[in-house]
Formats: C-alpha cells, sequence, structure tokens
RNA sequence: CGGGGCGUGGCGCAGUCCGGUUAGCGCACCUGUUUUGGGAACAGGGGGCCGCAGGUUCGAAUCCUGCCGCCCCGACCA
C-alpha cells in the first residue's frame, strides 16, 4: 500500500513531515525557517481564506492593507507588546548594498546605508494599525472600525515545523476599535464563535473554546479567547486566538473619541487571527497512515475521476458527462486524463492527496452500468448503477465531513480525562496524553509549577465549565472550577 | 544557545576509518517494446565543481585547518 510514510505509531512527527512532502502540500526552502507553500497546499490555504473571508464580510469587517515594517519607536509603545515579541523580530537595519571591494563578485552591506530609525517586520501589526487609527478617529461617529486584513508576518522562532510554526506565516489579523468596553468585547467573543464555527463546520475540527490564563495571554491583550483543538498525538494546537485589548492600545497610540456629551474618552480595541497553521492543524486531526485525509469543504479536489484501466473514448465520455453533473452541482471535480500511470499508482496518489472521493469508471463494471466510488475517510469501496452515482456522490460530501467531525470528536472524547490528584494528572500524561480537566487554584505560580514539571500547561479556561467546586490538584487550595489542561505544540 | 547527526546527479543513500583507473546504487526522468481492474517488466539512455575556501600529496569525495548550511532532541514560543 501507501509507501514511504511512516506510520504514526512509529514516529508522529516524521509522519507528519511526510504527508507534507507526500502529499505535495510545502518544501522547505533556502531560508532558515521559511517553507515554499506548494500550489495544492496553497489550495487548502485558499479555500481556508475565502470561506474565513466571508464569514468576516458578513459580520461587517472590510478587507484593507498596512505595511510590512513597523518603525521602531512605533512598536515600542506598546510595553507589553513589544516585550513579548521582542526576543523574535527580525529588523532592518539597512536600505542597500555595493559591490564588495574586498571580495570581487560579492555583495556588502552599504555601511553608509544605515537607517536612522531601524523597521521591525512586523510579528503583528497592532503597532502601525493603532498609529494609523489615531488619524482616523474623532468622534464616536467614527467607531467602530471593523479591519481585517490578511498578511504574512514573521516572527524569529528558535525550533520551526512545516505550517505549525515557520519564521514567515501568513494570517489574518483583525483589527477593531469601539466605543464602549462592552462593544470591544462584545466583538472578540463573536470571532471567537466565528472560529469555532469554522474550525468545527469547514475543517472538521471539535475545538474547545475557552479563555486563556493571564500567563498564556497575548502580549497586550486584557483577554484572550482562543479555540484549543486536539492532535492524533494527544497534543493540543491553539487553532486561533481573539483578544480584548482594552485600552491598551488606545492610551499607548492616544487614541481618542469625542463622545456624544462631547467628552474625550479613550477607544476600545479587539485583535483576532488564524494562519496557516491550521493547515497543520487539518491534516494532524483527520490524516491517517496513507496520507493526508481533506473534509470536502476544504478540500481543493472533492472528487477525482479515475477511467479503468485508462482512458478511452467510450468511458471518458462517461466520465466527462458525470463531471458536468457534479460540477453542476457545485462539487469541485478532477477528470484524470493521464495515460501512463496505471489505476493503482492514481489510487495510491489521490489517496495520499486526501481527495474525499474517487469514482472509477472500469470497461467490465460500465457493461454492466456500474462505476466504483471509494471513500478517502472510510477507505469503502462500492459498485454503484451509473445513473444514480452523481447523486450518490453529491450526498457523500456531508456525509464524508460529518463522520470526520463526528470522528474526531469521538477522538477527543477518548483522549479527554478528568483528574482529581496530581498523581492521576501525571499518569494520564505519561500513558494517555490528551486533554485534562482539573481544578486549578487560579495562581500563575501553580501553573508554572505545573508546567515545569510535566511540561502540560492550561490551554484555557473554558467558556462552558460549570461551577463545581474543588481542590486544586497541585496545591490543594480551593478552586471553583476545573480547566483544560494539555501538552501543546 | 546546548547536545547529537548530516552535507556526494531532482530525491534517498553507499563509498570517507585505511588517498590510487571512468565516483556507485535505488527512486525519479527520457526512448522503445510488452503490459494495463490497487504503486508494471525488460532493454537502452541523459544527468555530478562529492557544501565552500585554503592546505598536505605525484595524486583528495577520502587526510588537515577554517568557514557555511541543514536536520533531529532540548531550551524558547500568544
Amino acid at each position: 500500500m501507501a509507501k514511504e510514510i511512516t506510520n504514526r505509531e512509529e514516529n508522529y512527527s516524521q509522519w507528519y513531515n511526510d504527508i507534507v512532502r507526500k502529499a505535495d502540500l510545502a518544501e522547505n526552502s533556502a531560508v532558515r525557517g521559511c517553507m515554499v507553500i506548494k500550489p495544492y497546499g496553497f489550495a487548502i490555504w485558499e479555500n481556508m481564506k475565502a470561506e474565513l473571508d466571508r464569514m468576516f464580510k458578513e459580520t461587517g469587517h472590510q478587507n484593507a492593507y498596512f505595511p510590512l515594517l513597523v518603525p521602531k519607536s512605533l512598536f515600542e509603545a506598546e510595553e507589553k507588546n513589544a516585550e513579548g515579541f521582542a526576543k523574535e523580530c527580525a529588523v532592518v537595519t539597512h536600505y542597500r548594498l555595493e559591490n564588495d571591494p574586498d571580495n570581487e563578485g560579492k555583495l556588502r552591506v552599504d555601511p553608509n546605508a544605515k537607517l536612522e530609525e531601524e523597521l521591525i517586520i512586523r510579528p503583528t501589526s497592532e503597532a502601525i494599525i493603532w498609529n494609523t487609527y489615531k488619524n482616523w478617529i474623532q468622534s464616536y461617529r467614527d467607531l467602530p472600525i471593523l479591519i481585517n486584513q490578511w498578511a504574512n508576518v514573521m516572527r524569529w522562532e528558535m525550533r520551526t515545523r512545516p505550517f505549525l510554526r515557520t519564521s514567515e506565516f501568513l494570517w489574518q489579523e483583525g483589527h477593531t476599535a469601539h466605543a464602549t468596553k462592552e462593544e470591544a468585547v462584545e466583538e472578540a467573543a463573536m470571532i471567537h464563535e466565528v472560529y469555532t464555527r469554522f474550525a468545527e463546520d469547514y475543517m472538521a475540527m471539535p475545538v474547545i473554546k475557552g479563555h486563556k490564563s493571564e500567563s498564556e495571554r497575548f502580549a497586550g491583550a486584557d483577554d484572550t479567547l482562543t479555540i484549543e483543538a486536539l492532535m492524533q498525538d494527544g497534543k493540543a494546537l491553539q487553532a486561533g486566538t481573539s483578544h480584548f485589548l482594552g485600552q491598551n492600545f488606545a492610551k499607548a497610540f492616544d487614541v481618542k473619541y469625542l463622545n456624544s456629551q462631547n467628552k474625550e474618552e479613550y477607544v476600545w480595541a479587539t485583535s483576532w487571527g488564524v494562519s496557516t497553521r491550521l493547515v497543520g492543524g487539518l491534516i494532524m486531526t483527520h490524516s491517517d497512515d496513507d496520507g493526508l485525509v481533506l473534509p470536502p469543504r476544504l478540500a481543493p479536489i472533492q472528487v477525482v475521476i479515475v477511467p479503468i484501466p485508462k482512458p478511452n473514448p467510450e468511458i471518458m465520455e462517461v466520465a466527462d458527462k458525470i463531471a458536468i453533473e457534479l460540477k453542476g452541482k457545485g462539487i469541485r471535480v478532477k477528470v484524470d486524463r493521464d495515460d501512463k500511470k496505471r489505476p493503482g499508482f492514481k489510487f495510491a496518489e489521490y489517496e495520499m492527496k486526501g481527495i474525499p472521493v474517487r469514482i472509477g469508471i472500469g470497461k467490465r463494471d460500465l457493461e454492466k452500468g456500474l462505476v466504483e466510488i471509494a471513500r478517502r475517510d472510510t477507505k469503502e469501496k462500492e459498485s454503484i448503477a451509473l445513473e444514480l452515482c452523481v447523486d450518490h456522490v453529491s450526498g457523500l460530501m456531508d456525509i464524508i465531513q460529518n463522520n470526520l467531525l463526528e470522528r474526531a470528536i469521538q477522538f477527543r472524547t477518548d483522549r479527554t480525562t478528568t483528574v482529581d490528584s496530581f498523581d492521576e494528572f501525571k499518569k494520564v500524561l505519561e500513558e494517555n496524553q490528551g486533554f485534562i480537566y482539573a481544578h486549578w487554584d487560579g495562581t500563575a505560580e501553580t501553573e508554572e509549577k505545573i508546567k515545569t514539571e510535566t511540561k502540560a500547561s492550561i490551554r484555557c479556561i473554558p467558556v462552558d465549565a460549570k461551577d463545581e467546586d474543588g481542590v486544586c490538584v497541585y496545591s490543594g487550595k480551593p478552586s471553583r472550577r476545573r480547566v483544560l489542561f494539555a501538552k501543546a505544540y
């Protein structure tokens, strides 16, 4: 069967790398920590982007674009934010190269072209955007500002992995400005819900919604909302965050407005983002040892039609007819016209690429009026009457989408444990990993100690956590509710 | 930044310890023939500054020195 993909059990991270490479999603580049996203991988991102963009616009946001470079003086204005990102910033210091007099044919940085002020390559855009908003906002009538940008950002990470953590990555970042605290809090929560819907309805990736603990918060935020997904190796992935920024950036950039009583007030803010990391989450939620598995709603190709054993006019006529009908139902279809490769090779290839449904049209079956339908998610194959094929396949789209979500929910349920003692806590981490619900005393000290001793961190304080009196698994101090722990990516 | 590993056709590797004709193998690629319902077989063929720069030597992929880069594990990371 599928060759060259490492088994998940054998070496999970090698398996992940194999999928990325064999499914032709991305490859390493000449730049350390930066990947080349290949057409097939980019198509998945484009589908995510299209859907998210639609959701943002539906909720009243507009797209805009701000500069890649941020003057250092602006970057440092919001202290906590600057401090949080300082260690991972790439910095532009010069603007010109020249021929190196000591090294024929080589260039060097022109020492005379040093910038007066260094420019930071954005690790996030709050600074440059709030500096801009300052000029846009005078009155309560200018609010709210609801803007999103699709952009690249750079964070000089020490260790990178394709999609999950790269030095440069693509994302969207929403930056909104509001007249009242309530409105901003509501905005952050609304986007949190949009992210949840996207993860579950499109990626078929169930997530836990919650608040970050104070120490895990975005640098410069008063509250960070997160969606946390569970990967197949039992580790958590932070899949999206939505921050309530309070008035921190408004104060740092002096953004005030006049309210209807002609009184000056600071503006309230949110920011929120998801990135190409979602592609990594998608891979690790559904894929198996035979390759990528994609949910139909995000698959670049939803159905592939393979002539067996190879294209001939009679078969292709049927294939094209089915393709046209499926396309008429809004389904993304590829008809394989390659007459060089044999069916077995193609089957394996399309499985590697995670195409949800394959229709095999063969001479022998066709004589009996049958075609073969193969599902990627279950690997089931069935023969079905030609005239039922289109309806059956279009119906499969939702069935597969739901099955993937159900499967992922089941996996998460199996890997979620509620514990009441620290021994139990550690035992679960050794044996099962996954999500752990446990009581926590609410202090950063305890959180830190648990993390140091077990490598598990608080992923979130779930929004739907029930009040439940108990005692902290670590300190024994009283706790009002359980929080979600896991080792994380 | 610490520990480990590695740079040899597009990819994966052998050869390096112990220097010696023309640097080899698998995959991929090209041509042809036979095949074709789950990763076809055979035959022929193309493709290499052996990471870079010095040095030792009659002779360096191989030995010496310096540099550069990559991968893995840690530390780090919203």
